[in-house]
RNA sequence: GGUCCUAUGGAGAAGUGGCUUAACUCAUCGCCCUCUCAAGGCGACAUUCACGGGUUCGAAUCCCGUUGGGAUCACCA
């Protein structure tokens, strides 16, 4: 007769700690109380999703306002998707978002007593537990190929039963110790899977943070806990993590909610309390094909990955304020009364979370990705944009380096004053706005037609351009250099303001608007761009010239 | 299909039975200011809270049903 205990033997030989030795290692945390400890568990499969940032922001906010612990597990047991690296590249981009753990893997070392905190290394810690679930027969190893369990799920599904490992189908349930003891010795392949005593006809009542309470059906599959490769499948890790580790509060995807009834199940059987949970909704987008919500995708959303915004330019600690508003209702008008600073100490509550996804909205991310880039200063914002530039945009840093005092110059045009101007979300497209300062990128847009307006000839435009080069000076004072540029106006026949013009347009060329524009139009390219004294004080009065020369001879 | 969650304007949302002829923010549009573009100021934008019933003196708010949407049903996490 074999015993449970001596099957456990030959599973796990060389395991002879017990769950006990396990809980005098990793003690209760010594806390102040109310304080929580999260946990942010990504798998290193790729990189940082837009929504695990949300995740983790959520986790990071929770323990630090609660003067808690935050701490990252590395879930790397699915070594089939795993991508060398992406662990390390994890922690980095959360870095540049301001997420920083408190302890546990921290990409290029570990930190903590509740280590090790990557799971592929934690194999003893699995295995130790399981083998006393065994000893108790609360788990039995299965011997069940895929083949028998596509056969299950036909045979199920034929008889229009809910599908999977359970009662009378779980067949390796009722092997015999010795039976399964010869298979084992044999060499056959096999997983170890729990023994549910749950019902689906019942039902728990759990309780989440953010979705409230609600009744469930009890879990009565025979989940895999321990899989052929000799690592713990998700549901069994995060019982031992999260139990050794004491986490207090769980914080998670809404696709978690499912199994909720299996973690109920596993931390009852193995006799320990469960974490407080909380589901956090999924972040969506409109698919544009089926007109459908769906989670946003890496694959077809670039806003997925967070590496997106970082390579565009983004300011990181506008989308995190960005996602703060997802997070927490009240939080937009907290921070806007706060005029965007201070953001932590705001306060964060589960309660204040909808539970159903918001769809990703790149328009309010543009709001406060503006707001915060003019609130920079000229050294500020010319500082970050090179650092941006260094990295992601050649075109860019050559530009800055070409010069870099000429640069801050442009950053400082209608910035350091009481109403900035707002025309910068990112640094991606900065030159895109104030290309035109630059000389190749300046060839290249009057290459193409000035988009004067039509109702000038030609002569009138070089009589007003001869003009302005004779008599217009460079100045700082832009009522100054307003009053001079009127002048020319008058003398020339435009009206002096909209007022005179529109009362009587046939009296005059146009408004003193319409010699601006000429103007504008040949220093910059367009018809809207930045202030036109500081355009010209920042290029120069020799430079302005010779644009206005460049420009007269082109209409000749 | 089973199970769970969910439904307020283009988007995020406040609202927990009378204070709501539904806050606030983004977007959009209009006006003012103005050398342009912004910024700023002012204003418009849900007679109605998916739909249908019910409870109540009274419902966006409570109940039931319908419909729509989301999540999930692996030796993936």
């Amino acid at each position: 007769m074999i015993t449970n205990k001596q099957l456990a033997d030959l599973i796990f030989p060389e395991i002879t700690e017990t769950i006990d030795d396990l809980e005098k290692r990793y003690p209760e945390r010594n806390l102040p109380e109310g304080a929580e400890v999260t946990r942010f568990a990504p798998s290193p499969t790729g990189f940082l999703h837009t929504g695990s940032l949300f995740t983790s922001l959520v986790c990071h906010k929770v323990a630090s306002q609660s003067k808690g612990v935050f701490y990252v597990r590395l879930e790397d047991t699915d070594t089939k998707r795993e991508i060398a690296g992406s662990g390390e590249e994890l922690l980095k981009q959360m870095h540049i978002f301001g997420i920083d753990p408190d302890e546990g893997y921290l990409g290029d070392h570990e930190e903590g007593k509740y280590g090790p905190y990557i799971q592929s290394k934690r194999a003893d810690i699995y295995k130790t537990v399981i083998k006393q679930l065994l000893v108790d027969g609360k788990a039995y190893p299965c011997f069940c190929t895929s083949e028998d369990l596509e056969e299950l799920r036909k045979e199920q599904e034929s008889k229009k039963l809910n599908p999977g490992y359970y009662g009378e189908f779980a067949k390796c349930r009722n092997l015999t110790n010795e039976e399964k003891y010869e298979r084992i010795k044999n060499g056959d392949k096999f997983v170890i899977r729990f023994r549910s005593s749950g019902n689906h006809e019942n039902k728990i009542t759990v309780t989440d943070l953010i979705k409230g309470t609600f009744d469930i059906a009890q879990n009565d599959q025979d989940i895999v806990i321990y899989k052929s490769d000799g690592l713990p499948t998700y549901h069994f890790a995060h019982a031992c993590d999260d139990h050794f580790m004491r986490t207090t509060t769980v914080i998670r995807g809404e696709e978690w909610v499912a199994s909720l009834p299996i973690h109920v199940e596993l931390f009852e059987a193995l006799g320990w309390k469960a974490p407080n949970y909380a589901h956090l909704p999924v972040i969506m987008k409109v698919d544009e094909e089926t007109g459908n919500k769906r989670k946003l995708s890496k694959r077809k959303d670039k806003e997925a990955a967070v590496s997106f915004f970082i390579e565009d330019g983004y300011l990181p600690k506008s989308l995190i304020m960005y996602l703060m508003t997802i997070a927490n209702s009240n939080f937009e008008e907290w921070i806007l009364a706060n005029k965007f600073e201070g953001m932590e100490n705001f306060e964060f509550s589960f309660k204040k979370m909808n539970n159903e996804g918001a769809l990703f909205d790149m328009g309010k991310l543009n709001f406060f990705a503006r707001e915060l880039l003019a609130k920079l200063n000229k050294d500020e914002i010319s500082a970050l944009a090179y650092e941006y530039a260094k990295l992601y945009n050649p075109e860019l840093k050559a530009a800055i380096e070409y010069n870099p005092a000429y640069f801050t110059a442009i950053m400082n045009i209608d910035r350091e004053k009481a109403n900035p101007r707002k025309d910068y979300e990112k640094f991606g497209h900065i030159l895109d706005f104030i290309g035109f300062f630059y000389e190749e990128r300046y060839q290249n847009i009057i290459k193409e037609p000035l988009p004067f307006n039509e109702k000038f000839s030609k002569e009138a435009l070089i009589e007003a351009l001869s003009a302005i080069k004779e008599k217009l000076h460079v100045n700082q004072d832009e009522q100054i250099w307003f009053n001079e540029l009127k002048e020319i106006g008058v003398s020339l026949g435009y009206a002096a303001n909209n007022k005179d013009y529109k009362a009587n347009p046939e009296a005059y060329k146009g408004n003193i608007g319409d010699l601006a524009e000429i103007l504008r139009i040949t220093l910059t390219g367009r018809k809207n761009a930045p202030n036109l004294c500081a355009v010209m004080y920042v290029l120069g009065l020799e430079e302005t010239h010779r644009r206005i020369d460049e420009v007269i001879s082109s209409l000749k």
